[in-house]
DNA sequence: TTCAGGCGGACGGAGGTCGTCCGCTTTCCG
DNA sequence: CGGAAAGCGGACGACCTCCGTCCGCCTGAA
């Protein structure tokens, strides 16, 4: 299971190498960067990157499904929260932010292709515990009964291309005031009736 | 002033062509059409193309003008609404559509680079209409006074990339619901204080 | 009828990508 | 310590795409 084992010390070396380059380009560049770059980065030739990894889709899903991991403990330890809008807020912000901080992670999620089985189990477990956040803001009174949990993590997107419009700059937590907006038209009661 | 006159009918036919063609083509494929497909969406040759406008930008910017006169056009029209937050939600409503509508739009207006002189006159103009319609609504004590007009045109673009998340799928009207939601914490009286 | 102005699209040249392959280096086991 | 096995770098082949020019042919209009 673990391919880091039965391989020499150079080798398994360059692959945490890999790894650790290939999430920060995709950071700052997204999903496009090409194989030549992450090697650079990563002070290794590209047939270093090639033979650990055999694709770059390859290496670029190993990368995204430690980041997908870590959306989860995200999530989980926001339903340890006493308060059910309080965290409901902290994963909203979390998410946000791990979108914000990854542009190769927000082309990934808005992808609507079929993930890899790896994927597909985080996204699973994901969406589990964004269903119990939301039953639980539900319940307490505090999430309008009309917002789904599907509303949560669609609208965990709104802040991710704010930054600027027509002239206008956002400044750096520009992001913050629309997250804010946002959660301020979840919360219970509801004004305006949504579409559905 | 007008780059149609003294000109032979064919060629005044194709440069209507072409426009419509950029229109069409950066509205689903973005700014970076290449020359090659608008020429032959517009039933034309790439020569034509540079020989009507000397640079595939000299084209754009002609096509994205039109758009930007279009926005000033709606927003005059949602200042004369009677009631403030009416015009307001019908003036974000129609933002959003033209940047939905159009990949193109979407991708110029967040640029932040120095538009060309015509460009920055639209975006001048777009700016006063969106500032007085904040200031009618906050008057009228429908809009949070901690909202500004900036955060109005920032917010136009939440709902752009909201379709899709962790495979979630929004459906073809998603968008109104975030926008809608959105509107609501916009709407005096605030909850949550606002980050400056 | 004439011809300036317009036309299409082949083309040069620059730039970028993926994944392979091979001569050299390093690890590590006995 | 020595040698086999594994790993390494990066040049390379084989594409793609794109921009803008250029030239032989065509056509609108006087």
């Amino acid at each position: 299971m673990d391919p880091s084992s039965g391989i020499r010390a150079d080798a398994r070396h360059n692959r945490l190498q890999l790894i650790d380059a290939t999430r920060a380009a995709i950071a700052t560049r997204g999903l496009e960067v090409s194989a030549l770059d992450i090697a650079k980065a990563a002070g290794v030739g590209v047939g270093t990157l090639y033979r650990r990894f055999g694709t770059k889709e390859a290496l670029l899903d190993a990368v995204v499904i430690g980041l997908y991991d870590e959306m989860v403990e995200v999530a989980k330890a926001c339903l340890d929260r006493p308060d059910a809008w309080d965290g409901l807020t902290e994963f909203m912000t979390e998410l946000v932010t791990a979108h914000r901080d990854s542009r190769g992670l927000a082309e990934f999620t808005a992808h609507d292709e079929q993930p890899s089985p790896e994927l597909a189990q985080r996204t699973v477990a994901l969406q589990d515990a964004v269903r119990l956040l939301a039953d639980r803001a539900h319940e307490a009174g505090d999430l309008r009964a009309d917002v789904t949990w599907q509303d949560l993590l669609l609208a965990s997107r709104a802040p991710l291309d704010t930054d600027h419009c027509l002239g206008v700059d956002a400044g750096p937590d520009g992001w913050r005031r629309m997250l804010t907006l946002l959660l301020d038209g979840m919360r219970a009661p509801g004004r305006t009736p949504l579409a559905p």
